[in-house]
DNA sequence: ACCTGCAATCTAAGCGCTTAGATTCAGAAG
DNA sequence: CTTCTGAATCTAAGCGCTTAGATTGCAGGT
């Protein structure tokens, strides 16, 4: 591997300045067309390739945005692979950043991720920081003054409930909503009425979908438990903090779960325990993610536009970009419950 | 957002040189600890974070590797969405994206990711390549020349069949012996003898497992065609190209396709035309990807490591990024059959 | 009191680009 | 002829870091 070609080998080879090198990739028009021709030929003969770094520093921009994704596994994760279930690939952050790519490929971007080193080392966060034009975070497992500090750097949206902290721009979904509609489809599709809610109410999304929960039974009338069924969890081989279930738990008519992930641990559960679904009792999720396409029974939850939520991201990123003044924003995208076994449909 | 504080902000504030700022946060070790301390509060009182386009050009590394993915999707496609079926989603490249991502964070590295640019625009792998210390690739689909002229930069990385081009290092699977296996396991399993194989020779991944289809024929004695059966394709809506089959092709008892892909669009038509699935003609696969295991019924195939390799890319990629004179490498991963429902299991 | 050695810090020279503004030059206008 | 104009190109000043090598100051040795 030679020494890398610079603009100033180019100029050489070509006999122009740097100056016109330069022009000639980001301002074509601005140049002769022969002396343009001659110019990419030399690059083509040199094997040049702009360094985005001076690129970057330069002019103050580098065409990338970042996602932090967090890592759902433990540090000491067996290496995972054959995993028929897909409890551990696609899950709910891989759907978004699949948007944020659609959309940083629609508008010449290109998409940088990191997530917690497992080294342990520096400061990863900033240091995506550092090499982005915006950034999109899961922000539960931040430290809010890192936020805080980047955010004053670049533009940055949270996925995420509730802006608490409103320097940042935020998207999230009609979690009450939604989840106030599957169990609505419980109670009067399936004549559930001994409905138990499991999860936790943190981080905030979880408060938002117990609070649709209890709108539900209100409605129908039905008695509103004060507090959900917060699961105690073990970790599972490949790395995943699982739900587990109390031996005595008396079986209610349908488990309705704060997220796929805790539904999705009940289904096998109940499996283990012989207990059958739907015909026993119902389970619904919460995301839509793919392993509940997976599982048997399929499982009915309410889907998050996943892809749409990406692309969305990308966009407020660039509209603060383009106008760093402009305030934060925060939408809320509509959801929909997908029906499929696990609700006894 | 007020102007982004830099080193030497920081070097005021705290009253000390930018030397002494850098040293701070590259070699704490090389730093008094009161001083340290001081640097890291006026760091942190100025919202301090360190432009990486800046390093990057002071030390001609960036910690990123690059990924260039290819677009499965026509630039007219429809904003997909509701994809139950996980055609559309998480694809091979996919699953090997996230086997870099596990194996750079674990790296202290972080992942860029590149598409062909929707805009159309600049030349988006050249400017990737300009961002990162290292490039993985999915060579179909980029000029020879573009990856020629990368490879004099930085080391990259083919995740790809044979190396024709040998200046890349390269990372495949045994796609012949793979494909044996899965003929093998219909011939000898399910005593079926009348076999089709569905794909193109190209790229050369196709003609390795038809090479592999062909050795498990002759082993077996039965006739050994000169040809695959090479379909047409027509685009869905969604952007994707799907196979078609010709209306009067005479079922053969299996189909045995070069791709999931290819074997999932099949059984699709088969259940479009009424024919069941194993019972009247089987069907296997090969990649092993997740819509495999969502479709009715779900699909043999014979499954990639692919988060395996994922990882070994970046394994690879490192070990040049450290010498750069190391001789490209070439590594064959073993693929495993996975038996489901669709060869008659 | 002076020198030595070492740790802590600083000075200053890049790294490879972009871009404002200066320069050059050919042709048009006077 | 001279002057003016605008296109094409060039000169040079950064952008915000890293790091080799110089400087400083202080403890210990003589």
């Amino acid at each position: 591997m030679a020494k890398a070609a610079t603009v100033y080998d180019v100029a050489r080879h070509a006999g122009v300045s740097i100056a016109t090198v330069s022009m000639a990739f980001r301002r074509p028009d601005r140049v002769k067309e022969s002396t343009r021709d001659l110019v990419f030929a030399s690059a083509r003969a040199l094997h040049y390739v702009p360094s985005a770094s001076a690129r970057g520093l330069a002019d103050g921009r580098t065409g990338v945005l970042g996602l932090f994704s967090f890592d759902y596994f433990l540090p000491s994760a067996a290496p995972l692979e054959p995993d028929e279930s897909c409890r551990d690939f696609p899950l709910y952050v891989d759907e978004i950043q699949r948007g944020m790519e659609l959309a940083c490929w629609q508008h010449d971007y290109a998409l940088m991720i990191g997530g917690p080193s497992r080294a342990g080392g520096t400061d990863t966060v900033t240091d995506i920081a550092g090499h982005v034009d915006g950034l999109a975070v899961f922000p539960q497992t931040l430290p809010p003054d890192a936020l805080e500090r980047i955010a004053g750097r670049i533009p940055v949206v949270a996925v995420s409930e509730p802006p608490q902290d409103d320097r940042l721009s935020h998207i999230t979904v009609d979690n009450r909503g939604g989840m106030r509609a599957v169990t609505e489809h419980l109670i009067r599709d399936h004549a559930r009425r001994d409905l138990l809610f499991v999860g936790g109410l943190n981080p905030a999304e979880g408060r938002a979908r117990f609070a649709g929960f209890r709108d539900a039974l209100r409605a129908a009338g039905l008695r509103v438990p004060r507090k959900p069924l917060v699961p105690q969890t073990r970790v599972t081989p490949s790395g995943r903090a699982a739900v587990v279930l109390p031996d005595d738990l008396p079986m209610p008519e349908a488990f309705v779960c704060a997220t796929d992930d805790v539904a999705l641990d009940i289904l096998e559960i109940l499996a283990a325990r012989g207990v059958r679904v739907p015909a026993e009792v119902a389970v619904t999720g919460f995301d839509g993610i793919v392993a509940g396409r997976v599982a048997r029974p399929t499982l009915t939850t309410v889907r998050q536009p996943m892809v749409e939520m990406g692309r969305l991201v990308v966009e407020v990123l660039l509209r603060h970009i383009a106008d760093p003044a402009r305030p934060p924003e925060f939408c809320e995208l509509p959801v929909q419950v997908v029906v499929r076994e696990s609700c006894g449909c």
